[in-house]
DNA sequence: TATTTGTAGGTCAAAGAAAGTCAAAGTCAA
DNA sequence: TTGACTTTGACTTTCTTTGACCTACAAATA
């Protein structure tokens, strides 16, 4: 069995009825006997959004990766949204999103505007090639924040 | 948890009602048993002007700290906070004064989720020169859209 | 009054502690 | 035998802790 498959595992079994948990990236590279960068390919192959998977980190002393699972079961309709989108996405195409969302009462009105916000042209000031994939990821890594556990 | 943390948590826990208080930077330090310096960090870092605090010291025999939490109205407070946020914001600044929205009550659990994942640094998948100030973007934006008309 | 002494807090840079990045090298199945 | 996935490690960035040295104020003393 591949080291990453183990780590995932090791991970996956430590959301013991917890829908978040805290790692400590040395201390399990040294756990598995690895580098530690294989904990990032860890984290960013098998924790990524589309899986339900919402990830922070904090270097420095105490340093530490948080890690938190989304109920999947609870909230079909936004997982399946989710994973619905792409690489990239449009303005336009968000913007249709959330006016389903808003007329199936899935988000309130104040969490629609910080959505459409958080993801219109004006505010992403990148290059415009850019743009749309990184509309995307905010988007995605948002919806897994409205999914309730 | 770090030292800084619980330095945070305890000078907090300090505002009960109040909303002025006043500690003693070698007695704070050796109650943590930490360099007096620190104490210095953590007011630094977790009590900024921009952060909704205000702090005042005095040397000299006698010598002490006051810090003093500015309230206003949730819109003031957000107007104010925005036009003090300039044209480049970091993760942990902004992660502050989310936690700050929360104690306040300006913001609801989800809204500052949806804050929080919009504004970190692993959604924002851009060149990290640019990070900074593409999260002041979208940070400042989110924020007007909370403010109430 | 002018000086000294002791008590606080302030500053800043170095050291330490974690995590992140990225590309090269390795593996393995189609 | 190529292309996708994994493993590895050198280098980078971010945040925290520590300590040496500095500055300001107040009380005691000359």
């Amino acid at each position: 069995m591949r080291i990453s498959d183990m780590i995932e595992d090791f991970i996956k079994d430590l959301f013991d009825e917890e829908n978040s948990i805290d790692i400590q990236r040395n201390d399990l590279a040294e756990k598995f006997n690895c580098v530690p960068s294989q904990i990032n390919y860890v984290i960013a192959t098998r924790f990524k959004p589309s899986q339900g998977y919402y990830v922070e980190s904090k270097r420095g002393g105490g340093g530490h990766i948080t890690i938190t699972k989304i109920n999947i079961t609870k909230s079909n309709y936004l997982m399946h949204i989710i994973s619905s989108i792409g690489e990239k996405i449009t303005a336009q195409e968000v913007s249709i999103f959330i006016s389903n969302f808003l007329s199936y009462g899935i988000v309130t009105e104040k969490e629609a505007k910080l959505l459409k916000v958080a993801t219109s042209d004006n505010v992403l000031t990148v290059d415009p090639e850019d743009k749309d994939s990184l509309r995307a990821n905010i988007f995605k890594n948002m919806l897994l924040n409205l999914v309730e556990d």
